[in-house]
DNA sequence: GATGAATGAGGATTCATTCAT
DNA sequence: TATGAATGAATCCTCATTCAT
């Protein structure tokens, strides 16, 4: 007749797993990083792990679809709903979601594509299929949609949206190597919105 | 028709292994690279190998400044000695210079900072003081000087050089975890260009 | 008929491993002992060994305090509560038990102390202070208490108890190096305390 | 036209390899000294030293044989040649023999041996023919004239030379593992061999 | 389901020995 | 002879993975 100890639902398991895996990741980088570690930052035994991901390689796919999903959706949401003009779009939620990017998982899965990637090219596809591809072409729609409105003028840089990306990679890469050197990262995607504006303002 | 056993060659072979080393962390990334590999590529024994670098660490290291050494020097001297004026210089020796860094082995260096970095501060701390620091200068020097000359005015663009880095840094990440998926490297690097041209034009 | 492959007896694990050590290095010495031979004999992994001693050198540590351990302090408790008198007391128990040392283990940990000691001074240190210091100090408990009830008289040989010891320690380095040639250990000791109470009574 | 320079005689090297070898193996024993270190010592190449000695154990039983080599000769000579009565033989030639022993190099052969000898037999073999049987027959046989000559008293202690060497031997060893530690090493063989003397003296 | 003791392949490093020069 | 660059077998140690309990 004992009060039922509180229990984790063991449906909640694998986030839990792949949260602590993601911030171990995050500090040591994937190779450095023990799966043990793993488990006792996420309260459970290396057994329990194992029972969730047959592999390390799995957990590690695991904690990269972890942080992609649903987090590029919510910006093509917004592209597609806003009811903003095109500059003030990209000048608001854009540049506001850019500028949050940096300090998000983002980087740290940026981090373990750039050391691991090469040897899971799945993993690769996978990214730049569900997040690369739909960012890109999300923002290559905001920039069309300027262009049919005749807010802007059509030019290489309308079809490039890569260049709005361009800073935002850069911080995240400083972040990793210079993590002690200051950056202002605010500051370098500001400018190149403005730049960019300038330049494709009809 | 085997290769010599022996060659001794003391002056060369820290070079030869160092440039061994560049291939294989290139392929595999330093964690996935044995210390046999890299004496095996280099024509050496892993014995050999370890007579010239104590640790792995230090082969680590010693490709890393490798790679370095001379390289932002040349973009300095260029910078400094140049007759062309501020836009001239911009369009031509910068960015012919900043085409050919994406496929160079600083996008290897770059990948192995960030995969590896953390664990070697003193290498990052390196790396910024004799790469990014100077560099950085270098650009923002060019700029500079445009404005002095009369031919930029001065703005945030002129105060950021690292506008000019970010298309090349995304190259660099983007050909480091999508091999496979093209991108037009040269066309963000001029886009990027003439924008910033474009706008901080007198 | 299989020896079963788990055993799961966490605490009985250290001193199983030690024991084995124990063995492994009295045949070989320290430096010739794999690790992998310990282990095997303790049958028990590599692996597992790691996973009690973090290194070589602590198991060298651990064997020796394994041995080392409560040895002494029965000499001490027998002479401070033995009721015999000194000469008896040094002709039965004691004599007893040194005739035994050059047989037992401690034999083995002298010759690791001998051939390792230098790079582990502090592994001597903890010898001295808790063998040999213990050791000698009741030793010279012995005769000092014989002095003061009047059986032995004052002079040298009561000062210097390393002359008991010294026999056996000859016996231990000739069963080291001459595992082979004979030596009547006992009588050796023998003579010695014949001599030196003969020396030394009143 | 030029002057010779000096070169060593090629007859001496061996003697000088063997010499530093003495040195090296004296601070960091056997198994930790590198053949690098000792031709270092003797001002050689390792080549040349392999020229000498075919492999490394070849030049520790060099090593062991030239520490080893006239010098218990001497003793025995002293023991037939000399027309001092026995206790002033046993109290001045030989009493300054021992002294001198723990402080030379014989000590480091000891520890050698006591480190190395099981797996040298044959070096524990020629070392017991050499030196410990010559000695101890040497000690016998002033011991034994002693008796002849009436001087001493035939009994347990005249037939056990060892007891000479025993607190010689404790010496030894104390001075390997304790090196910090202080021991009246004179006064424990001075004592010795009062107590011996007093026992046997007729 | 959970646990963590146990495994062993894999990789960094050392060093006795060889041999082209 | 004399050198020291070069070799590679040997050995310590790590850590992903398994499995008895």
């Amino acid at each position: 007749m004992t009060a039922p100890r509180y229990r984790r639902r063991k449906e909640d398991r694998p986030q839990e797993i792949t949260a602590a895996a993601l911030d171990a990741f995050a500090e040591k980088g994937y190779a450095a990083t023990r799966v043990e570690e793993v488990a006792k930052r996420a309260g459970v035994s290396k057994g329990l792990l194992y029972l969730y991901f047959k592999t390390k390689e799995e957990l590690f796919k695991a904690v990269v679809k972890s942080v992609v999903i649903r987090r590029v959706d919510a910006l093509i949401d917004t592209v597609e709903t806003t009811e903003l003009s095109s500059e003030e779009f990209v000048r608001g939620p854009l540049l506001s979601f850019m500028k949050k990017v940096p300090a998000s998982p983002v980087a740290v899965v940026v981090r373990l594509l750039l050391a691991e990637g090469r040897k899971h090219p799945d993993l690769a596809d996978y990214y730049y299929d569900n997040v690369v591809s739909k960012g890109l072409a999300a923002m290559h729609r905001v920039l069309t949609r300027g262009v049919e409105r005749g807010e802007f003028r059509q030019c290489a840089a309308t079809e490039q949206p890569h260049l709005l990306v361009a800073p935002v990679m850069l911080s995240i890469v400083w972040g990793i190597v210079f993590a002690g050197k200051a950056l202002d990262t605010d500051a370098l995607i500001e400018t190149q919105i403005d730049m960019l504006l300038a330049n494709i303002r009809a």
